[in-house]
RNA sequence: GGAUGGGUUCCCGAGCGGCCAAAGGGAGCAGACUGUAAAUCUGCCGUCAGUGACUUCGGUGGUUCGAAUCCACCCCCAUCCA
């Protein structure tokens, strides 16, 4: 095990499976159960590195295959790797580009070897193998990276979800041999799609490979919630207790006690900041639709409950206002506010956690969102 | 006073005998969004209402089986000339 990186488990709920961790990475101590967000190209659309740390940002994912595109993983690199090149230096997380095998649909094929696709920028060709994969991770020099998988669709048969899931298996041992740096912590990703045996089979398989952490995928990507988390449950049982677990790329309110419920101390998602763009905010009494005709005279702040920038100095109206009027202004208060939502209620939960009440605070939470 | 070009559904604007409740934009309204090909995408957008019915294309009258589309007169608007 490589010691710049320790895993502690700090307490666990005594109402449910929920863990209080800290993960210590090159650049920052992260408490766990935490959220990312999502900064795919090197940076988390509309915010400044200054707007995260106020926020209390304590990790951000980006994205291998963006990366690797546009600017190229070789300029990253040259500039001083993604954490010079971005401006932050805190932790980072890239994920290796499995999840735009899955998205980027017929633009790419499948092999044993890895994946030939062509770019969704300008139509070149190229080829991600995992091997190929940690080197781009390598230079990137973010502080955990994903090993490469193939995030299948849902629905698929059986059959299918079985062969991937064991090419994704094969991947992830050559990611494993294949990586470059010792400064960085590999998380391997567990798959399965929405079969119990396969996700307990994959969980295995993955939890064996004894990586730092381990990544759950293939998850939310059209399933009925319920399925998810049954396969949480599954996947969960088997992971080993002391290394920290990540659900790939689940983040709404709701997933998240769920998750944490179910012990998952990771979430990364770019809901928060797409909805924002979108005139959307979540707000502890739901989410909030402030694009719409409702919020026209509303001068009360976007979600009375927060401590954020855009809460404690601007009205719904306005924010409303600057939607209808496509000022950039808006994506910037509404993304601020979302991960500063998101953020805060994952330190709520970790509170909640840590004096043994998860379940009351999810009650309380629920009541007040609108979720019972 | 004369000439020419125009007046189309909230706005702009296409249509120039039937396939027109009327293209296309815009505005407006609503919905979606979960390891970001997303500051994107989708739906509605005359009225009432089940396929359907009804009232619309400056006004009035006419031609025609049928008119936003053709004719006459009138009213406005723009530009040019006196």
């Amino acid at each position: 095990m490589n010691p710049t990186f320790k895993f502690e488990l700090i307490h666990e709920c005594a109402q449910s499976k929920a863990r209080l961790g800290r993960l210590t990475t090159p650049h920052g101590v992260i408490e766990t159960p935490c959220y990312m967000p999502v900064g795919t190209q090197a940076t988390v659309k509309a915010m400044t590195p200054l707007e995260l740390r106020e926020i209390k940002t304590q990790i951000l994912l980006s994205n291998t295959y963006h990366l690797y595109l546009r600017p190229g993983h070789e300029l990253v690199k040259q500039a001083g790797g993604l954490h010079a090149f971005m401006g932050w230096n805190g932790p980072i997380l890239t994920d290796s580009g499995g999840f735009q095998v899955f998205s980027l649909g017929d633009l790419r094929k499948i092999t044993e070897n890895g994946v030939e696709f062509r770019s969704h920028i300008d139509g070149s060709r190229h080829l991600f193998t995992p091997e190929r994969v940690m080197e781009i991770e390598a230079a990137l020099g973010a502080d955990i990276i994903m090993a490469f998988d193939e995030c299948v669709p849902y629905p698929a048969d059986h059959d299918y979800t079985e062969k991937s899931m064991h090419m994704t298996h094969r991947w992830a041992k050559r990611c494993k041999e294949s990586q470059l740096r010792a400064d960085q912590a590999l998380f391997g990703i567990v798959q399965g799609g929405t079969y119990a045996d396969l996700r307990a089979d994959s969980a295995k398989a993955i939890a064996d490979m004894d990586f730092i952490g381990n990544g759950i995928g293939g998850l939310s990507v059209g399933e009925p919630k319920p399925m998810m988390y049954e396969m949480l449950e599954v996947v969960n049982a088997i992971l080993p207790k002391n290394k920290p677990r990540y659900l790939m790329g689940v983040g709404s309110p709701d997933c998240f006690f769920e998750g944490v419920l179910r012990g998952v101390d990771m979430f990364d998602c770019v809901l928060q900041t797409r909805i924002a763009r979108n005139g959307q905010a979540l707000t502890s009494r739901g989410p909030l639709t402030i694009r719409n005709a409702t919020f026209e005279r509303d001068f009360s702040a976007i979600d009375p409950d927060c401590d954020c920038y855009a809460c404690k100095n601007f009205t719904r109206a306005y924010v409303r206002h600057l939607i209808k009027a496509e000022e950039i202004l808006a994506a910037r208060l509404l993304s601020i506010h979302n991960l500063r939502f998101s953020l805060a209620l994952m330190e709520n939960i970790r509170e909640a956690i840590r004096n043994d009440r998860l379940l009351d605070y999810k009650k309380e939470f629920y009541e007040t969102y609108g979720l019972l």
